[in-house]
DNA sequence: CCTCAAACTGAATGATCCTTCATATCCTGA
DNA sequence: TCAGGATATGAAGGATCATTCAGTTTGAGG
């Protein structure tokens, strides 16, 4: 999350005493609460430091606008699950791809039906701000993290491993995300998710470099 | 489109003479545009009537309120794709599967990238409405034709066609999603399109009744 | 214990913007 | 041609909110 930070969004200051450390976490989570039971439209500042038990004013000492603190929430939580997959890849080094598969949608899945109802107002709060920057950051780590975990595979190759990553990954994370959208009972969502890796799979299977089984040697 | 029309949603009235009809498509577009070019939030009942060239009153003549334009909006926009999609699949009927998902991503991608800005003005514009109904109807509609489609193939059956619906339509329309999202450029995400049509094509062989290249009886 | 910066407060400001309604214009059918 | 409904106007009301800042409280280091 360290590329090109818009300087118009950047927060005003960072907590130095350990008071202001909980505050920030407080206003973070009165966001979240906010636009869980509100919705990004009738989330105001005076609302969330309510809730927050501060004051407005102490908001604004941290963030210079309210899209600052959009921003910044998005940063998190982004920060947060790219990490989670780079781990559920690295624990994935060497093993056979539908280990690895199953691994990435699993993670994936689990961390966004963690809190079902966040994940849905993050989902919605997005449109609120630019957040180009924030998705790109995280799209390039969560691709070299894949990448380098499918050039380890041991039962399979990919002559055009860049595009099979990207392909892949948009599907998996774009079928979550309308998953989300139509509201399937968890039932449904569960069931497309094991077809999901399924269809991913077969994806693999089809576009692995034939008549080898494994990279470079096996 | 016709499910559960939510009553505070309901335009005011319909035009009855010529000059309304085109107010109204003035509105819709100007909407659009105004979407395009200052975003969602920035978006006002006065700038639209601008825009659209009329007064503001006029519009509230129509909606009653900005809530209601989004919607009438989008349902504009998701019925006439639910339409294109219905009419892909029939003119797929009895086709083998590859053909049909063929049809399906490319009928699909064509429809979402005919007018780039204004597709991702509506993605964004979602966050503004409780659109839940539209989708929903817009999800039957597409579903029914896709499942009529789909049981007509000439090399293929499915154990539970229903959910392998499910999970195609969810994917095919994630991933789109996902690519606009990312903003890849247009060679990239034809690539992902390409490689999706492999994917959704290597699920299909994957999950249908094996042994059977065709229903009931070839 | 004292000092100063860090942290916090919240009423006031100013801007934006949705929505209404009294009025005016236009169209159509008789 | 004319009446009456359909359509259009846009200034003004009223509400909501983001943001500021002068002043207060708190905590850490000396």
């Amino acid at each position: 999350m360290t590329l090109s930070p818009p300087p118009h969004l950047t927060p005003r200051k960072k907590p130095r005493q350990a008071r202001a450390t909980v505050t920030l976490d407080a206003i973070f989570e009165a966001t979240i609460q906010v636009l869980v039971s509100d919705g990004p439209r009738r989330l105001t500042t005076t609302r969330v430091a309510e809730r927050a038990g501060v004051s407005v004013g102490t908001m604004y000492q941290y963030f210079p606008h309210k899209q600052a603190l959009f921003y910044a929430l998005n940063e998190r939580y982004l920060d947060a699950l790219a990490g989670e997959v780079e781990e559920a890849c690295r624990a994935q080094h060497g093993a056979p791809i539908g280990r690895m598969v199953e691994a990435l949608v699993t993670t994936y899945w689990a961390a966004k039906t963690e809190r079902v109802e966040v994940t849905h107002a993050l989902y919605r709060s997005v449109a609120e701000i630019d957040n180009e920057p924030l998705i790109e950051a995280f799209a390039q780590r969560v691709d070299a993290a894949t990448t380098a975990m499918f050039a380890s595979a041991s039962d399979a190759a990919f002559a055009d491993l860049s595009a099979v990553v990207l392909t892949l990954l948009t599907s998996i994370f774009g079928t979550v995300r309308s998953v989300f959208e139509r509201h399937l009972p968890i039932a449904e969502a569960d069931a497309v998710m094991r077809q999901l890796k399924l269809m991913c799979t077969a994806y693999l299977e089809a576009a692995k470099v034939q008549g080898k089984d494994a990279p470079v040697a096996a």
